[in-house]
DNA sequence: AGCACAGTTGTTACAATGTAACAGATTAGT
DNA sequence: ACTAATCTGTTACATTGTAACAACTGTGCT
């Protein structure tokens, strides 16, 4: 049986999941003046990344009197698993216990959040073990 | 005067950079096999790679007695401060110091790269701050 | 009611990146 | 010199990044 692999994120879907994932249901327009200091994006490029998404389900979006409101698919920590991996693989070459505890000084994320994580980065670990 | 500024970096193009900072001058023959671990190229695709970035001016190339070899145009820590950049300021939320000092944990980086990360981080705080 | 405007959605496009096959040139072995 | 294995150059197709533009819709105004 297989089950849903936590997917990768580009660093624009990330983008966006970051401000979904502080405020769930939010209209493109919401989103995208949030990013607006960060990713200086068109307006359309915003709502073109926002669809694809949708598709890809990392998205869900629902009819709101008119206009759509996006919601989240997946979790902060699922979606940072990958993006920590690398990071912590290749570019800090740390394993996972200091990833954990670094995340655990960074003020980032709860501790519920850290304890999902970490959970998550486990099962990763022995799925390339078993590979 | 415009000066070069630190490169965006994909992963994968910072993979093989990663490999060419261990041993500068490899073939693509060289380079390949020691990502197939990690990455599951076709051979075929990490000659596009290099091929692609020796024409963006990440790598150069040289003909030694037939075949091609390749050397890295970006130091490592010059390599690294978009990826720590993105990561500190948008998955871990820390601040420049934190980030230095996690590498000075990691092992990573030697002394004098840290030292050359934490100038360049500097710097571009600098540049965004301009703006 | 009819119309203009502003904002929302859908459609289309083009460049860069990821991923790779294939054909032609070259080298090494026999 | 001939074949097999490599290497190089060329081409291709999917996905992501980035965005313009056209069509539609609700809202205020006259």
């Amino acid at each position: 049986m297989k089950k849903k692999m936590t997917p990768d994120l580009s660093k624009a879907e990330y983008g966006i999941l970051q401000v979904l994932w502080q405020n769930e249901k939010m209209s493109v327009r919401e989103v995208h003046d949030q990013l607006a200091e960060t990713y200086h994006w068109a307006y359309s490029t915003t709502k073109t990344m926002m669809d694809r998404m949708v598709k890809k389900e990392l998205l869900a979006r629902e009819n709101f009197h008119g206009v759509f409101l996006y919601r989240p698919l997946v979790s902060r920590p699922a979606g940072m698993v990958k993006l920590v991996q690398f990071f912590a693989d290749r570019v800090l070459e740390l394993d996972y216990g200091s990833v954990v505890s670094m995340f655990a000084r960074s003020k980032a994320l709860t501790a519920e959040e850290i304890e999902e994580l970490s959970r998550l980065l486990e099962a990763q670990k022995n799925d390339r073990e078993e590979k």
